[in-house]
DNA sequence: GCAATTCCTGCAATCGTTTGCATTTTTATT
DNA sequence: AATAAAAATGCAAACGATTGCAGGAATTGC
């Protein structure tokens, strides 16, 4: 019954063709081709015989592995990044790649640095999806010479892919003032390039409309922590001018400040108004729906795969480049029009 | 300022040190031992030169690759399942191996089965997390070389990691019950071992309290599909003797049982009870809070791990399993007190 | 101090491919 | 039909590790 458990290998189906396993190998990376009948025929056979190159072989000879790393090094808790591996493994899969998690680092560093492990495994490429990219190590990679491509960070001469978010983050100011919302504060995440970003789009947004900004409107908190972001609107609201309308760090804790309002009996957005960041689908199914800005996820994914495979594919022509991806801004229930104060 | 962007091999360390390559990986390997101080002087030499073994040499010759593949066919756009996966990261990253996911299928089978693909990359092993357990493919690799662990799904002979779905179902039942409630409705998600063993669990625990169920009251949805599960709830509320209480296949598809409820003006819990399943977080975030069974995602993981390991380490001794891992119900304001009818 | 034993080490083959070079076969040219 | 050119093939050497086997050094026992 078992289809015969011992693996094919080349000079199985050289064998049975009765020629040589170079003569095989050519046929099948139809490279210098053998005669086209010939070839054809050895093709076939080892189709029949159920050959599949040894990859470990292949990567030893040609040092390409077909096998782009990822480096993630948190838990993946967030819809977004989740999205976002997703596809990236899809787009990375229908260009014949596969897609490997780089172990992530130790407290004893007996595997050297993450460039040392991608180097190990033959690492065609990296993708940087999340990490402490101010670390050595991350450095190191991005340095290196393992083509890389960086999600959501931009360093110097290195192929980045980023979500748009100081347009995004704009686009919430602009729709909030245009609801009539005057007194519009932001609580931010943790200093990354992606919040400065969002600084930056929400003080030239303010500044442009005329919308003043006092310091204590920008509060600080941290990505994809409910109870923080829920603490940061507490203080916001114990302000002698509470905002009418909050921007929150992300959807996730969007939920936290919501919860927080609710414990001192206010909601939104009766009594204040609020806006996430991300899109994500629990957002859009609850009542009220929030205000947020989608990510494109697949966007920022095809766009890294694609830089990738010309870094890999195409060394001497590529350079490297950095790749904004739109977002689009979400209405919902819970920015709606400013009450009149 | 770059050290060096050469590799390190076996043989510059031979050569650094004047002696050969073999001694060099039997000093590293330290199996049948050098002289200590050579040795010691061996390793530290590869340290300050900076070497790593190279991956795909060493599977060749080895045919082992520490590298454990991910079967995971669908997008992964489920909490329980992106939990699920940190976790066999996290595990298997501590033990020493990669995780690679195994490329999917495509509408050409080029690349052969999944088996054929697990064995041109040489995984030591690999953990079907999602797949359709019915196919030929996903069979083929059950039932092939590689050890394989699968979770959430019974193959005879074969090691598996169940979360303990029947028993999760009862708590909710006995909730239900204890709460008061007599007429309790199952939307059930597709047909699996899953959702077969939910359901015998929901007729097992209302046979035992003596709970009417007439056939109406078990309705067939999808899983993490919101607008099928609103479906669903619409027919069971247009019954002439609606439930009190619905059980959902999931948290998330509960969502849009609430969300449909509300189209017709209901509330929950006030005109009818929900629970959920999977214990996702923003479930525990929203108002009312899910009720739920929170599924052990770190439990099941480990357990995976540990079982595949064994089947890689100790094939002599290995010997399949199944293991169930226990879940535990999350009261929740979506399902109170029955109301006197 | 010599033989027997143990321990260390190096040689060389091997894992399954790819690929430069040399050789043979085929095709084209006159 | 003889020769030149082109095409197809095979040989053998890599790629970077591991490992059986055998020779050499060190250790032990008497």
């Amino acid at each position: 019954m078992e289809g015969g458990t011992d693996v094919v290998r080349l000079k199985d189906i050289a064998l049975a063709c009765g020629v040589s396993a170079s003569t095989v190998s050519r046929a099948l990376n139809g490279l210098t081709g053998p005669d086209k009948k010939n070839s054809a025929m050895i093709r076939q056979k080892a189709k029949e015989m159920g050959y599949f190159p040894n990859a470990a072989a292949r990567t030893l000879k040609t040092s390409r592995s077909h096998n782009i790393g990822i480096l993630y090094e948190d838990r993946m808790d967030h819809e977004y990044f989740s999205l976002l591996l997703n596809e990236l493994r899809f787009d990375a899969e229908d260009q014949g790649y596969d897609l490997t998690f780089i172990r992530r680092s130790t407290h004893t560093n007996e595997e050297g640095t993450y460039y040392d492990r991608a180097m190990r495994r033959s690492l065609d490429g990296v993708i940087v999806v999340q990490a402490d990219f101010n670390a050595a190590d991350v450095m190191r990679l991005v340095a290196g010479s393992i083509p890389t491509v960086v999600i959501d960070h931009a360093y110097e001469g290195c192929d980045c892919v980023m979500s748009d978010n100081r347009t995004g983050m704009e686009a919430l100011v602009r729709a909030a003032w245009n609801l009539g919302h005057r007194r519009i504060a932001y609580i931010r995440g943790e200093d990354s390039i992606v919040t400065r970003e969002r600084l930056a789009g929400f003080y030239k947004q303010c500044a442009e409309l005329g919308a003043r900004v006092p310091g204590e409107y920008v509060a600080e908190s941290h990505f994809h922590d409910p109870a923080a972001c829920g603490e940061a609107i507490n203080q916001l609201m114990d302000l002698a001018e509470p905002p009418t309308c909050v921007l929150c760090p992300d959807d996730f804790s969007c939920l936290g400040a919501l919860a927080a309002l609710e414990k001192r009996g206010l909601r939104a957005p009766r009594d204040v108004n609020l806006a996430g960041y991300d899109g994500i689908r629990m957002g859009q199914m609850m009542h009220p729906r929030l205000a947020t800005v989608r990510q494109d996820a697949a966007g920022v994914a095809q766009n890294a795969i694609e830089l990738l495979l010309d870094a890999i594919e195409n060394p001497e022509t590529h350079r490297p480049r950095q790749i904004t991806v739109q977002a689009a801004m979400l209405e919902g229930e819970t920015l709606g029009p400013a009450k009149q104060s």
